[in-house]
RNA sequence: GCGAAAGUGGCGGAAUUGGUAGACGCGCGAGACUUAGGAUCUCGUGGGCUCGCCCGUGGGGGUUCGAGUCCCCCCUUUCGCACCA
């Protein structure tokens, strides 16, 4: 029976997997998630199924949480695992017409391919709890949770500039507009105005950047969102408006019309962040600043070309050259406009305002540096203290005043550029003499007791645009009517059913492909039966991963979205793993989600994920893996030679698993002899029935320390090197071996090669495999136990230092002490004669590890 | 420009309350064995030489008995963010 003592990785892999499917190993029954004792959700990022099928970086991810989850399993707990397909979205759409197969065709296909692939990995998904963001099951209750949104208020619609891309037809989310171009294609981004909805994530920025210092996560993803959310200190200033002598406004006449009129032609007078409704009533405007201490320093102003006030400070004279320039303005695309590098423009509009600090006149200008989409759209321009509204004011020769003065400067120290360093105040009356930090607090005091500004705390964070003019995704459950206005789709109605559309091609009139199909978008009014509308955008794909966590433990109930035991019970996530590149998008989204839910009483805690780590990217032979490379590592193929378990096991060990590492297909062999001769040591070769012998006996404690540490902490490598060390000693010189040596280093392995050690277990005489059909009392607990004192050698070895320099290593008993340390160093030859009979002026001792003889 | 992380043998990477640099693996060299297996086993493998030392963790300073680890300056790489007032 040579074939039964072979290592045949694939046959006994299949064999396994097929156990596991025939007997439910993986999948929690209605009463274990309903009551489960010691939960454990074990979170991946789910993967958005591509017809290319699975990507080695997918498996890299996975394979790091899976071991994860069933180390957790052997100390007992009740790990769920659950798997699913983030399958709609621009992407799949874009691929799906690039090849002409219809959406609805290719995504089930790519489902099952990666289905299939997944399975062959060993991962232990339970395949009972899935979910498939394109399933009318699934997304009725993504259109749900927009309705609870919605009645929250947390919905809206409003007109607003948004980023459209050319290429990819449609609206994108600013997270989705990666340095002025489309994430997705590349294309430049422009600027449209649109109606559009938007979820108003802004007023939780607050929470979300709060609640960032307790939560447990990568410390870089942390980073990653606190920047982007962008909370700045400042604050708002209102400046006087004084109108242009020539302009048409009669007193008393309504500005604001004319104002309406005015905008109308040119752009959208709508802001695009919900809170930045304040842009100055009739008699003032207001900015933000976050160096109010500069006040004095503001010789003029600079707003928006967007800003609503634009069309009333401008005078006659002025006003055919602000129309162009708020035209050429309009029609640049996003990336042209934030060019950080190009040279200032700007248009005078004729309009002054009042310096509240000076009480002087200063002109109101406007250019395209200012956005309309921060702040208020407004800014006071300080060009001694600010390096672009200096680069603005030389190029227009408008005043620079010092105001903040640095060691060893006066107010008659000419500025060759902005001065943003520390300093006194100057040139502002009052204030002069004060340090700018003092004057911050100061002025904005002086200015709220004038009611000309207050303390204001401004974030970079924006509403979350959701409405998008294609195809491939939930249609947004709104029902427009001309009587009754938005009126949102009944409860009872969901899902508003996607319909199969032969030609879903998106087009440039900025309408969705669903406006083109009459018999679906005509429907009756559900408040008053009249003639209605549907609307015909869909919603982002990033409201569809929001929430699927939630929606995993309770994906077989089709009355609820999450029902609430098991969501107690299951829910916040226990471990989250994914990638970086999620951090500021889908993982803020999540957060966002969750926090409302919350306050709608619909679920009792406000982070989803108790602790997320990110993984690393791998990279193939040093250099980045993609298409146009040829260097993409097909993971089925490397699966089919050497084996999920080889591969898995690989993929933990060429690096550190947070920060990734370089796929190199010569370094599988050194995992793969290392399986191997672990099933030599066990299958091919007579064990003896001896304890386990003493010297290996604290090898093995060491390394069962070694092994649960580095797991808790995803050092996956170092634990793999660990077990490699230890195998490597209890083979030592082709001793005979003893299955007490063996058999706890199967158990530590399991995680890593769940299949091999399932078939070494069994071969070892257990009957019950190691990792059982769960139930809500918990797993049997595998997982070796150390003893701490036996972790530890008796003997170490010790070195012996002249000046700091190594000069002898000795093995000494542990807990030698530094008089016997000293008398052995003193009786090595080498030691004296690097002392060569010259004073020890010094010792240093360190117990067990070192001495250090310090002579002249 | 701002922020974050990182620079260690031929290669992937170990080691940081400051205490033996290079664990583990790949590759390479020498040998053994053969049930020819992506074998296995033994020994070696940072550089240099006068064989006892010297040099060595991107570069340069510093602190210390002692620095890959701490401090200062600089260089390089990667990844975020980027006219955010």
């Amino acid at each position: 029976m040579s074939e039964d003592r072979t290592y045949r990785a694939s046959e006994l892999e299949k064999k396994w997997q097929a156990r596991w499917a025939e007997e439910r190993t993986n999948s929690l029954d209605e009463e274990t998630l309903l009551e489960a004792d010691k939960p454990f959700h074990n979170l991946m990022m789910f993967p958005y199924p591509s017809a290319e099928g699975l990507h080695v970086g997918n498996i890299y991810a996975f394979t790091g949480a899976d071991v994860y989850g069933r180390y957790m399993r052997l100390r007992g707990h009740t790990v769920f695992e659950p798997i699913g397909f983030d399958a709609f979205g621009i992407h799949s759409e874009n691929f799906a017409l690039k090849i002409g197969t219809h959406p609805m065709e290719l995504i089930p296909r790519n489902i099952e391919n990666f289905t299939r692939q997944l399975k062959r990995t060993g991962a232990m998904y339970d395949w009972d709890h899935t979910v498939d963001t394109t399933h009318p099951s699934y997304y009725k209750w993504t259109q749900w949770l927009f309705l609870q949104l919605y009645k929250a208020g947390l919905a809206e619609k409003k007109e607003a500039p948004v980023n459209w891309c050319p290429g990819c037809q449609t609206v994108l989310a600013n997270e989705q507009v990666v340095a002025g171009e489309c994430e997705r294609c590349g294309t430049p981004v422009e600027q449209r105005f649109l109606s559009q909805w938007f979820f108003r994530i802004t007023d939780y920025a607050r929470r979300l950047l709060e609640n960032l210092s307790w939560i447990d996560w990568s410390d870089t993803t942390r980073k990653a969102q606190e920047n982007w959310i962008g909370r700045s200190e400042g604050a708002l200033i209102r400046f006087p408006l004084r109108e242009p002598e020539a302009a048409s406004y009669a007193e008393g006449a309504g500005p604001a019309q004319d104002v309406g009129t005015q905008q109308s032609d040119v752009a959208g007078d709508q802001p695009t962040s919900a809170r930045a409704t304040r842009n100055g009533d009739a008699n003032h405007i207001e900015v933000f600043t976050t160096r109010p201490d500069t006040l004095f320093g503001a010789t003029f102003m600079v707003l928006a070309p967007e800003h609503p006030l634009v069309g009333r400070l401008t005078s006659d004279e002025q006003r055919q050259a602000v129309e162009v320039y708020r035209r050429r303005a309009a029609a640049m695309d996003l990336v042209a406009r934030k060019k950080t590098d190009k040279e200032k423009t700007g248009v005078f509009t004729g309009g002054h305002c009042i310096n509240p600090g000076t009480g002087k006149e200063i002109p109101v200008w406007i250019a395209d540096y200012v956005l309309m989409e921060y702040g208020t759209g407004a800014i006071m321009a300080v060009p001694g203290h600010d390096d672009r509204d200096f680069e603005f004011a030389t190029k227009f020769a408008l005043p620079i005043v010092r105001v903040v003065a640095g060691v060893d400067e006066d107010g008659l120290t000419p500025l060759e550029q902005a001065y943003l360093g520390d300093g006194e105040l100057l040139n502002s009356d009052q204030f002069n003499g004060m340090h700018w930090q003092e004057a911050k607090k100061a002025i904005t005091r002086w200015l709220t007791d004038r009611n000309l500004g207050e303390e204001q705390v401004n974030y970079r964070l924006h509403d979350w645009c959701i409405s998008r003019q294609r195809y491939w995704g939930p249609p947004i459950p709104i029902i427009y009517c001309a009587g009754c206005g938005a009126v949102p789709v009944p409860e009872d109605d969901l899902p508003v059913v996607l319909p199969h559309v032969d030609d879903y091609r998106p087009d440039a009139s900025g309408v969705s492909p669903l406006a083109r199909v009459e018999e679906w978008y005509r429907v009756d009014c559900p408040a008053c039966s009249g003639p209605a509308r549907r609307e015909t955008d869909v919603s982002d794909t990033f409201l569809d991963s929001s929430w699927y966590f939630l929606r995993y433990p309770s994906a077989s109930l089709d009355d609820q979205a999450f029902e609430e035991q098991r969501t107690q019970r299951w829910l916040p996530v226990h471990m989250y793993i994914g990638g970086e590149e999620h951090s500021v998008l889908h993982l803020l989204y999540a957060r966002f989600i969750t926090m409302a839910l919350r306050d709608l009483g619909l679920i009792s805690f406000e982070e989803p994920f108790q602790r997320f780590r990110k993984h690393g990217l791998i990279i193939k032979e040093g250099a980045k893996m993609s298409k146009s490379r040829g260097n993409v590592v097909v993971p089925d193929d490397y699966i089919e030679d050497w084996g999920a378990d080889t591969f898995r096991t690989y993929l933990m060990f060429l690096g550190p698993y947070q920060e990734g590492g370089d796929f190199r297909d010569q370094g599988l062999t050194g995992p793969h002899g290392f399986l191997s001769r672990l099933w030599d040591t066990v299958v091919r070769s007579p064990m003896g029935d001896e304890p386990v012998s003493g010297t290996l006996e604290q090898k093995l404690h060491a390394t069962i320390k070694k092994v649960t540490e580095d797991i808790d902490g995803l050092s996956y490598n170092t634990a793999i090197a660990a077990m490699m060390e230890y195998l490597n000693a209890v083979r030592e010189g082709g001793r005979q071996t003893n299955r007490s040596e063996v058999e706890t280093l199967i158990i530590l392995v399991s995680p890593f090669a769940p299949h091999l050690a399932e078939e070494l277990w069994q071969r070892l005489g257990h009957e019950q495999p190691l990792f059982t059909r769960q139930t809500a009392a918990g797993n049997p607990v595998h997982w070796p136990e150390y003893d701490p004192d036996r972790a530890t050698a008796d003997t170490v070895e010790f070195v012996v230092q002249v000046n700091g320099k190594l000069r002898a290593r000795m093995a000494m008993p542990r807990g030698t002490s530094e008089d016997q340390a000293r008398e052995a160093a003193l009786a090595d030859e080498n030691v004296r004669r690097q002392l060569d009979g010259k004073q020890i002026q010094k010792v240093i001792f360190v117990p067990d590890r070192l001495l250090n003889l310090v002579v002249a």
